[in-house]
DNA sequence: TTTAAAATTGTAATTATTACAAATCTGATG
DNA sequence: CATCAGATTTGTAATAATTACAATTTTAAA
């Protein structure tokens, strides 16, 4: 069933960040609208790469940082390895276990600070990271 | 005027989490309670290093790996860059000024989740991160 | 068309981290 | 004290993530 436009949700995002939507920048917001999965930069070029072959590793890390300096996206931090991206808007937290390495939302708003404890600081963001043993891995664990 | 007993907080530190105290597990883990400044591996080995002449980096990564496995130092993932340790003890949340890099505990407690919203994750771990800018640099950003 | 600016690309460089093998230290034992 | 095994430290080389940058391509206005 077509939708009634195909403008997609990421062409929207972009615009309304003044962002210019050229091929590139489309593909990789759309990406991260769509596949809520945190990726790291090496998963999109991987996924994007074969529907768009000329595609350049540095044109993702540029793009990304272009989206997360307009404010259209999200840096995620969770995994000292490597930087992870967000487009959801809603907030929430993220989960990441220690045993597999995966990275989870949870519906869970992030406190807000009230200004008083924060000294004259002005905060942009607030993330909030749990780190543990996702299901599986807790039974693992406690298995074998 | 000199303490009752010139075992460190640090030697007390590691032994209690299981840890052998050599020399240089003893310096690091004495910077890091002495220091709260949330260093990085390069500058913790940069202000050993004069000091303790033999000193190699690779032993400053693994003894904060060693530090982190045991639970004796938090290992903090709010700057991108590189990783932070941190040897407070306390509940606490850390700010990071996206102007001039600076990372600050603040006296803030992460909040406590309910099992309820964790669907079987077992946590370990919770990090509340705030960014923006410092007194400095939101002043600086007003102004010019 | 022409042209200038913006965006993309590929390569090379940089930085943080890890792998690993050799050297050194430690503490127990004869 | 001398020996020895295991733990720890060290330096170098490798890997991985990211950035710098110059050349090419695209875009859109004149």
């Amino acid at each position: 069933m077509p939708t009634s436009s195909n403008i997609s949700a990421g062409y929207r995002r972009l615009t309304e960040h003044g962002i210019k939507p050229s091929l590139q920048r489309l593909a990789i917001m759309d990406y991260l609208m769509e596949h809520r999965t945190h990726p790291t930069v090496d998963a999109i070029y991987s996924e994007l790469s074969p529907s768009m072959p000329t595609l350049s590793r540095t044109t993702v890390y540029n793009t990304l940082k272009l989206l997360v300096d307009k404010g259209a996206v999200l840096q995620i931090t969770i995994d000292e390895k490597n930087c992870r991206y967000d487009a959801a808007t809603e907030p929430h937290s993220h989960f990441r276990c220690i045993g597999c390495g995966s990275v989870e939302d949870l519906s869970i708003a992030p406190p807000m600070i009230s200004p008083a404890l924060l000294g004259g600081r002005e905060i942009t963001d607030t993330e909030l990271y749990l780190l543990g043993y996702c299901p599986s891995c807790a039974a693992t664990r406690r298995k074998g």
